[in-house]
DNA sequence: ATGTCATCTTAGAGATGA
């Protein structure tokens, strides 16, 4: 059933970090906030273990892709959810999914950290990105789309707190911005959240050191969206990193005319 | 930046990943 109607849409990312140490914080959240599609990150269970009952009866159809301890990732939808995709091919830990959302194709992804430029996961991480980029050119640019989540590059030098502090890290180098580059190069346009209290919209924040009340953050989560997505507003909800047991990660929340 | 958090193994602290 189509239940969408010409309109506004509130659109939303979220890397909850277990949806079950989450599942208060997201049920508060999805009320308070009301979007009508969001895609997870880090669920951190199996499907069978997913939480459908009390997310269901808010109003949400929900397609999770979950392989139990680590990964996982969902797209929670209030204006129709079919059309699931869980297939990004030679990559089959649970790290994508897509959704035809009422107007809207959806995905929502969980790019691999990489861990370290030396490590094996680094280049496994560049492929992903290049497979994700390649399942873009199967797609026509006119088709209303949103590509979100947790990307785990940081486009530009000032999308980490200090550049200087991430020399010989992950997250900055020039591969793996041009991994994220190359989906915004075939037509997807990087929605830049307003800032909230600091100076950068950060996403992510590590949970030690005090870093998030430092505001020394990232921007690795992102809402890349089709030009026939037309943005009226997009924040990055920094209440829901305050507080008790929260994720790592703040939501993005977009607002946009189809 | 490293002061945390979540999960699993397997019974209580350690390993792993972020």
């Amino acid at each position: 059933m189509d239940i969408w109607q010409a309109g506004d849409v509130r659109i939303a990312t979220w890397n909850v970090n277990s949806v079950g140490a989450r599942l208060p914080r997201l049920l508060a959240w999805l009320e308070e906030v009301a979007p009508d599609v969001v895609a997870l990150q880090e669920t951190k269970c199996a499907d069978s273990a997913f939480p459908h009952l009390p997310i269901s009866a808010l109003g949400y159809e929900v397609a999770h892709n979950g392989d139990g301890r680590w990964n996982g990732v969902a797209i929670a939808s209030r204006v129709g959810l079919s059309d699931v995709s869980t297939d990004l091919p030679g990559h089959p830990e649970a790290r994508y999914v897509s959704a035809t959302c009422g107007p809207l194709r959806a995905t929502s992804v969980y790019v691999p950290n990489g861990r370290a430029v030396d490590d094996p996961q680094y280049p496994y991480k560049l492929g992903w990105l290049a497979e994700l980029r390649a399942t873009l050119d199967a797609r026509a640019v006119a088709q209303p789309m949103v590509m979100m989540g947790d990307f785990n590059v940081a486009l530009h030098d000032e999308d980490v707190f200090d550049i200087a502090a991430f020399a010989g890290s992950t997250h900055v180098t020039e591969p793996e911005r041009a991994g994220l580059q190359a989906l915004i190069d075939w037509g997807l346009v990087d929605v830049r959240a307003r800032p909230g209290k600091g100076d950068r919209a950060f996403t992510y924040w590590d949970y030690r050191a005090g870093m998030f009340h430092k505001d020394l953050g990232m921007r690795i989560d992102y809402v890349l969206a089709t030009p026939s997505v037309v943005v009226s507003d997009a924040y990055v909800d920094r209440e829901a990193r305050k507080g008790k047991l929260p994720s790592d990660h703040a939501p993005i929340v977009v607002d946009a005319e189809i």
